[in-house]
DNA sequence: TGTTGACCTTGCCATAGGGTTAAGGTCGAT
DNA sequence: ATCGACCTTAACCCTATGGCAAGGTCAACA
């Protein structure tokens, strides 16, 4: 099976699953006399994986441990269980973040009237600080790519 | 004020001061006849209003509207309300997000005894795609910098 | 005067997670 | 022989920022 039709079977694209043997977290792909990459059943047993772990929020250097200790059999689950649940304390930290700027938005949404003068409490907010401001820099969170 | 005090000040970094001004957000600033930038009490304004925005989580594309609104001094507090809004709206997908995430995988975690043992429902469930999957891919959200 | 160190300049590389496009090779079918 | 659909690599785009390098400037000190 080439790369197409494995991406249509795991929900990847054929840019990402090169990007992801190029970055080494999957094992390189055999190839054909052609050059072209072919996947068996088992390649897109990982590539399902891998996709599912994505959706579930874990990132590519995360998705590499998990694959790891996926494929070994000796593995303990406690080992697992500890990955997993870092992620989640990670998720809880951004979500925390995220309702903290957004309870303070809100505030300053709340007293704004909205209407055609230029009185504006959000702007005055944001210029003097007045809101409790976040303790520090909220970390990155990027612009979805574009929809 | 060259640009180092003027970051000092401003909780910006003189990178971050150059970039946005490559970008267009801030106007050029001034130039002595060494070609150092220098910074106004106006500029330094400015500067704080950008840091205090980027704190509750606009991006720069947000933060550019944001400034233009408030140097309008005709704007109607209506538009400044509109942007806030659809920023909470934002934040309030993203929350969304990120705790349905968290609260699959919760799920996950506590099904799995956590031991020396190999047996884990938490692999088993990213394998088989077993639980409430999130319904489309999270939107990219990267990880912090660096700290 | 020479040197040292702190500051400034521009510019390139890197990050995550791809999207998009380009230039070209391969394949099956007509 | 040619066409469209597929594949290949490569390269540049995005956000927002950190890091590093090479070189110019400036103030202070011997």
């Amino acid at each position: 099976m080439n790369i197409g039709q494995a991406a249509k079977h795991s929900g990847l694209t054929a840019k990402m699953i090169r990007y992801y043997e190029s970055i080494g977290l999957l094992t390189p792909a055999g190839r054909g006399a052609n050059g072209y990459r072919h996947y068996n059943e088992r390649d897109l047993h990982q590539l399902a994986f891998i996709r599912r772990a994505r959706d579930l929020g874990f990132s590519l250097e995360e998705v590499g441990k998990l694959l790891a200790l996926w494929q070994d059999r000796q593995r303990a689950s406690a080992d697992v269980k500890a990955l997993a649940g870092a992620h989640i304390d990670e998720l809880n930290r951004k979500i925390a973040e995220l309702v903290g700027l957004r309870d303070t938005l809100q505030e300053l949404v709340d007293h704004c009237q909205g209407d055609d003068r230029p009185d504006c409490p959000i702007l005055q907010g944001i210029e003097s600080g007045c809101c409790s401001a976040p303790s520090s820099r909220p970390s990155p969170i990027t612009a979805p790519g574009k929809g």
